[in-house]
DNA sequence: TGTCCGATTGGT
DNA sequence: CCAATCGGACAG
């Protein structure tokens, strides 16, 4: 068990396979004392490079915040949005191929008693269950950005494998601006489970 | 330097 | 439905 992804399952160039693939993947990021907090990845978007209005490297923008979507595959790319919410993406493909995936949802497996008292009062379908939600509940901030997955702050490691039938897939959430990339089936998630995060007025 | 707005969330 | 809250991107 425990055993680590290598780095060639970040190389590919096909983002959005990649992005499948990473669902039922474990997300560790060990606690300041070393004991281990992990999540099962349940929901993921992939962002694909200068082709893609969705994603911070459309048209080959190449800023000081997303320089680590331009390192290889196996990188953290972390980002501070409306102020007060990091979200936590995956680089991908090789250097200078600026693709990310970002994590959209994960099932708390290790640490969770940590999760809880990271996210105050919040019932425990909320601890993990959105971007922004799971970076609080797993101590994600900007410091990690830039961070190698084959390093020893976070990393991901082989969990479980989930079948197609057993997956979605649709439009990516929250790029409304992205123009005729907005509808590209570019999201994945694990049918049924609570994890996923919840689109306002969708039950 | 000034303005606009976001790969969200939680409460009303 | 909307406020929170502030750094990044870009115009000037």
């Amino acid at each position: 068990m425990n055993k680590l992804i290598p780095r060639e399952f970040y190389m590919s160039e096909d983002s959005v396979s990649v992005a499948r693939n990473l669902l039922g993947k474990l997300l560790v990021v060990p606690a300041s004392d070393g004991t281990r907090v992990s999540g099962m990845i349940v929901e993921t978007e992939a962002y694909m490079g200068i082709t893609d209005r969705g994603a911070h490297s459309f048209g080959g923008r190449r800023t000081a915040r997303n320089e680590v979507m331009y390192l290889e595959g196996g990188r953290v790319y972390v980002f501070f949005v409306y102020g007060m919410y990091y979200q936590f993406n995956v680089v991908t493909g090789p250097a200078e191929h600026p693709h990310a995936v970002l994590i959209r949802g994960v099932e708390p497996v290790e640490g969770i008693e940590i999760m809880r008292e990271r996210r105050g009062a919040m019932k425990d379908k909320n601890l993990t269950s959105g971007p922004g939600k799971l970076c609080i509940a797993m101590a994600i901030d900007r410091d990690l950005n830039g961070e190698d997955l084959l390093g020893s702050r976070v990393w991901l490691e082989e969990y479980r494998t989930f079948s197609d039938d057993e997956v979605s897939s649709g439009p990516r959430i929250g790029i409304d601006y992205a123009g005729e990339d907005t509808l590209n089936p570019w999201r994945f998630w694990i049918k049924d489970n609570i994890y996923v995060s919840k689109k306002k007025g969708l039950p």
